[in-house]
DNA sequence: GTCTATATTGAGATAGAC
DNA sequence: GTCTATCTCAATATAGAC
């Protein structure tokens, strides 16, 4: 709850050891992507890092808290992008096209945490818990979509909870495939899925 | 290999035990889904299956064989989409308008199957093959897109590649929420798909 | 086709020294 | 902040009887 939401780009700490959390965190969480969660022992985070299994438990309590801080990360700024839409000014599907802006762009600079988010399947307390922020954040788009479409802007025939769906699958495929250091920058990104789902270049 | 790919909708076996192979796979393939596959632990599944452990090493040899059975499900049906689309007469734009609806259809016919597919991420033997297999399918479609490209029917300033994962995207966050019990039919899903992604209803 | 053992491995986590 | 050693438990899979 108490993570730090201004994203300090820190220049990746010291030479090797020495770690802190987020150090720790970070190489966590490229492994769950990269395995699953499940398939990730400490055992393999501890050869990644370069340290003995109990040295990670000087930083985190479990390999459940490791996962609720990424989530936490994810979570934090995708409620971060739908709090900035809604004190946006303009029409629902401007602020509807806005918050899909801003999801892609969240979606590109936390990566590997949205990522992980998006395969919670609800196994314990902490995966239950971020699912509900999740649903949360799904519903205010629904409501979002709807009113767009009660203002003419979208197709009338389609329920706007399915839309909503297909257009935020749409975006969430890019935990897939999207590469942060290629050429394609979050904005173009933003634009060809605005284009494509809402026929609203830029 | 040898899975039977013709669906055979059989009214659910005997009154409870006496298992055949399909039906600890059914089973299985479910238990798979809700709590991810490394959570799923064969005593898991001899609980919902009301059997004992070993009983289950009776149908299969592995837990990792249930898991090649399942994806060789999925993949078998979206091969066979793309075997029906090669054949198919017509533009490339309805070809890939075709082959959307059918990857729609198999997903909504085999959805437990297809879901589990999406979600391997490589870890054995079994998934790296079936990723493979994946991979080819995805390769087929973005030809296709291309295809339709330079014909004219799509945009011209995306990357065939990236609207191709969009679309795919798109389709395969089904398996978050689609219900086929529902009221919504595969084909009125798939209805809604196509016109918001291709503008080309029906 | 199913059962009751049981073998064996690897997991998450802790104790306590450096 | 990290280490070695160890505890404890649950997992996959096997043996062999019914």
């Amino acid at each position: 709850m108490q993570v730090t939401d201004t994203r300090t780009a820190e220049p990746l700490r010291r030479g090797r050891p020495g770690y802190d959390q987020r150090g720790i965190l970070q190489v966590a969480v490229a492994a769950f992507n990269e395995h699953g969660y499940d398939a990730t022992s400490i055992g393999m985070l501890a050869e990644r890092l370069g340290l003995s299994k109990s040295a990670i438990y000087h930083h985190v309590a479990s390999k459940d808290e490791l996962l609720a801080l990424a989530l936490d990360e994810a979570l934090d700024g995708l409620e971060g992008a739908l709090r900035a839409v809604e004190e946006a000014p303009g029409t629902a599907a401007d602020r509807l096209a806005l918050v899909l802006r801003e999801a892609v762009l969240v979606l590109a600079d936390r990566l590997p945490y949205v990522t992980l988010l998006l395969r919670v399947r609800g196994n314990t307390e902490v995966e239950r818990a971020a699912l509900q922020r999740r649903r949360a954040f799904d519903h205010a788009v629904a409501a979002l979509v709807a009113e767009a479409r009660d203002e003419g802007a979208l197709r009338a025939d389609a329920d706007p909870a399915v839309v909503a769906r297909l257009l935020f699958g749409m975006i969430n495929s890019l935990t897939e495939w999207y590469d942060p250091a290629g050429a394609l920058t979050p904005d173009d990104l933003a634009d060809t899925i605005l284009a494509l789902a809402l026929r609203t270049p830029a």
